[in-house]
DNA sequence: TCGGTTCCCCTTTTT
DNA sequence: GGGGAACCGA
């Protein structure tokens, strides 16, 4: 069968037009994926050789996934094709160019935490304040302007930048900048954003590898280009330059990565950069019913940034999206997971259908609480990641120091762990000597007697230790590894730890080493056939840019999906519940500031709503536990936008009019729904479901007969009322200012602990 | 120098 | 509620 058959007709074009500079405009569910897979299997029909093809993605595994299709179709030929994400393809190019740029081959990656350390050290050391000089501010300064492809001397020199760092109250910026690169130089290292700037200046600045590598690929793709940076941009542009087969595909509605310096512009500046610009569009949706594409554009339609399209369906016109409000983060995500068990009851649907999205990482405990007291299998993308783990980062660390003994970030990590002696004095010692002296800390640890170091002995036993190690680095993977992890005794020290941590901690380290022997067996075969041994430079070089996102699923893959917007996009369920729809926490109230901030929400939202194939569930809860205390929330304004007449909320009303054992949104107390004031009748007008809209809008804790008195000098012992819970004993208060809290035994609701800026309480006795 | 405890700040989102 | 830094006592 052609493959070219199963295309619609724009889709049919986007594929067989292979020359030239194309934009492929791809609406939500367009099938976009389905078209560059094909158009690249239509190259390599058409004899192109797949080494010729570089197709660039932003995760990996949107590229696994691309090549498996392609390989699919098109047959093995595929494995030789440049498919990766950005920041893994140059990787690989720096490090076969790493001579030209001064930096050894087997350089470093420093993953954020990497640099967020080394800049605090930086700060640290030049004695200035923490707290106004914070890593992550400084980081993202100096991401900013690295994606605009500017070095430290650069960003000194324009005295723009200078003049807005002293007005911010961060003068010396331009010097922590400076400091870090140098830093990062002398350790052997890159960070993320160095993987796109120094490959920038190595095409800049090396005629002979631009011309290369522009006629090794005659043919780009490009993933995903509203995503892109302009650091990305100007390398990609200059690689297409000669060929000019350059094809981007991408979404503007679906842009969700400006605030790590992504630009829209970039879509203007293709048109001017290749004026020969063809366009294709898709814009019929294959994935959604009508109800969900419908009202997925009508929040679209809200912002002003966009470029006018109609996404529509043929598909049929299906339920309504269900709005549900709870009390609590922990009963949305009850409401959530039953809700979930309830239809896998009512008909045959695979846990690996259903989807829980969500706007911060930190709204994963509640889902996950739920969804393991259900007993259904889930899987959570993203947060702490595995190799973000503490025990997981120091065994890397060990893996790190012997492959390039200058990587300073991992270095500090185990100088002294497990301890031997090598405490913060002596630390402090090798970071001033290494300064005076322009020199590494390996270096300086290596020369430590002469240099009249105290713990010399301990350094040289350490140094010591690390070459022993580095003698192993040609045999395979796993050996080095687990021989490093025996000898430096951590793997007997976490054995030895049977607290419930230490355990787990284990774990993670057999998880890691189990890994490392599939890794190590798996044959690679070299051009000439040879079987080579799979080395633990490789095996870094690897991991160095996996997430957790990337790892495969071993066993069981029929799991609920839960993770965060960002992480599901490209991805689509036939369940897909958004939960959070509160304001300040979707939209953040970090967004809130500018409109182009909040319009980036807005997209957001339409990315998480457009994930969805059949059935859409909505919730936000009116308080939530955040920073360790429960906060009062809105719902959120997105809510409102959406046309209701997409929408069936699943408000109090409904819930107590109808069987209590029916629905899984059934509160198991309704009761707890009303005011406990008497004067209110049971059978009052319902004030938060008709209108919808307004339904929305109305929190439930304005009852205007319910007052609150001052909790000010509220003690133990005195008698309460809360309008939800009920009356109530005071049985403990702590805390100060806002931060105050009364413990209050309810009657039949339990101990709560109110946060008595937020709680509104009546005082009784 | 080390280990334990308190205390503080935190939260967008990711390669 | 939790992780990491800072602080403190041995």
């Amino acid at each position: 069968m052609n493959y070219l058959d199963s295309l619609n007709e724009a889709q049919r074009a986007a594929v067989e037009n292979t020359d030239g500079p194309v934009i492929i405009v791809a609406g939500a569910g367009s099938g976009k994926t389905r078209v560059l897979t094909y158009r690249i299997v239509h190259l390599i029909r058409n004899g192109i050789d797949p080494f010729n093809i570089l197709a660039l993605t932003f995760t990996n595994k949107a590229a696994k996934e691309m090549r498996e299709r392609i390989q699919h179709v098109a047959g093995n030929e595929a494995r030789n094709l440049w498919m990766g994400t950005f920041h893994s393809v140059f990787a690989r190019i720096l490090r076969s160019e790493s001579d030209k740029i001064g930096y050894p081959r087997n350089f470093t990656i420093y993953d954020t935490d990497d640099a967020k350390s080394l800049l605090k050290s930086i700060v640290t050391e030049m004695k200035l304040d923490d707290k106004v000089y914070k890593p992550a501010t400084l980081l993202n300064r100096i991401s900013s302007a690295k994606n605009s492809l500017l070095s430290a001397a650069d960003y000194a020199a324009d005295a723009d930048n200078t003049s807005y760092d002293e007005s911010a109250g961060r003068p010396k910026f331009a010097q922590i900048f400076s400091t870090y690169e140098m830093r990062c130089f002398r350790a052997g290292a890159m960070d993320f954003d160095d993987l796109l700037v120094k490959t920038y200046y190595l095409l800049h600045n090396h005629s002979d590898v631009l011309n290369k590598y522009q006629h090794m690929f005659r043919y780009i793709l490009v993933d995903e280009f509203q995503d892109t940076n302009h650091a990305q941009y100007a390398i990609v542009r200059k690689l297409a330059n000669v060929h000019q087969n350059i094809t981007v595909v991408g979404d503007d509605a679906q842009s969700i990565y400006a605030f790590r310096g992504a630009t829209i512009k970039n879509i203007l500046s293709f048109h001017k950069d290749f004026p020969e610009t063809r366009v294709y569009r898709l814009e019929q949706n294959y994935r959604s019913t009508k109800v969900i594409v419908n009202a997925a554009n009508s929040i679209i339609q809200k912002n002003k940034d966009q470029i006018e399209k109609k996404v529509w369906t043929n598909n049929e016109a299906g339920d309504r999206i269900k709005v549900f409000r709870a009390l609590t983060d922990n009963e949305e995500a009850r409401m959530v997971a039953s809700s979930i068990f309830q239809e896998k009851m009512n008909s045959h649907v695979f846990n690996k259908e259903f989807a829980i999205l969500y706007r911060t990482n930190a709204q994963s405990r509640s889902i996950e609480e739920a969804l393991r007291k259900l007993n259904i299998p889930y899987r959570i993308y993203g947060g702490t990641s595995f190799y973000h783990r503490k025990e997981i980062k120091d065994l890397l660390a060990y893996f790190r120091v012997v492959i390039n003994p200058n990587d300073e970030e991992a270095i500090k990590r185990i100088i002294n762990y497990p301890t031997r002696g090598i405490g913060k004095t002596t630390l402090d010692h090798i970071i001033v000597l290494a300064d005076e002296k322009n020199m590494s800390w390996w270096e300086i640890i290596n020369q430590a007697s002469q240099l009249g170091i105290k713990a010399a002995s301990a350094l040289q036993d350490f140094a010591m230790m690390i070459r022993s190690f580095q003698t192993m680095l040609d045999r395979n993977a796993y050996d080095v590894a687990m021989h490093i992890a025996k000898q430096t005794n951590i793997l007997k020290t976490l054995y030895d730890d049977k607290t419930v941590e230490g355990i787990a901690r284990y774990e993670n380290i057999e998880e890691l080493l189990n890994g490392l022997k599939e890794f190590s067996i798996e044959e690679q075969i070299d051009d000439d056939g040879v079987v080579k041994v799979r080395t633990l430079q490789e095996y870094m070089q690897d991991i160095a840019l996996l997430t957790d996102a990337d790892k495969d699923d071993e066993t069981d893959n029929d799991r609920v999906s839960v993770m965060t917007i960002h992480a599901s996009k490209g991805l689509e369920f036939r369940f897909v519940y958004i939960v959070g729809l509160e304001e300040n926490l979707f939209p953040s109230q970090l967004s809130l500031n500018s409109r182009a901030e909040l319009e980036e929400e807005r997209r957001l939202f339409y990315v998480a709503l457009t994930r969805a194939m059949k059935k859409l569930t909505l919730s936000f809860a009116t308080s939530r536990f955040r920073f360790g205390t429960m906060i009062h929330g809105e719902p959120s304004r997105f809510l409102q936008e959406l046309d209701p007449q997409y929408l069936m909320l699943e408000g109090l009303e409904q819930r107590t009019q109808t069987s209590p054992q029916r629905t899984p949104y059934m509160r198991q107390q309704p009761k707890t729904f009303r005011s406990s004031q008497p004067t209110e009748s049971h059978t009052a007008p319902p004030k938060n479901f008709v209108p919808v809209n307004r339904a929305i809008a109305t929190p439930q804790s304005t009852d205007p007969n319910f007052t609150s008195d001052d909790t000010s000098n509220l003690s133990e012992g005195q008698v309460v009322e809360h309008q939800r819970f009920g009356k109530g004993k005071v049985i403990g208060i702590e805390g100060q200012g806002d931060n105050r809290k009364a413990q209050i035994e309810f009657v039949g609701h339990g101990k709560k602990m109110l946060v008595l800026k937020f709680a509104k309480l009546k005082i009784l006795q």
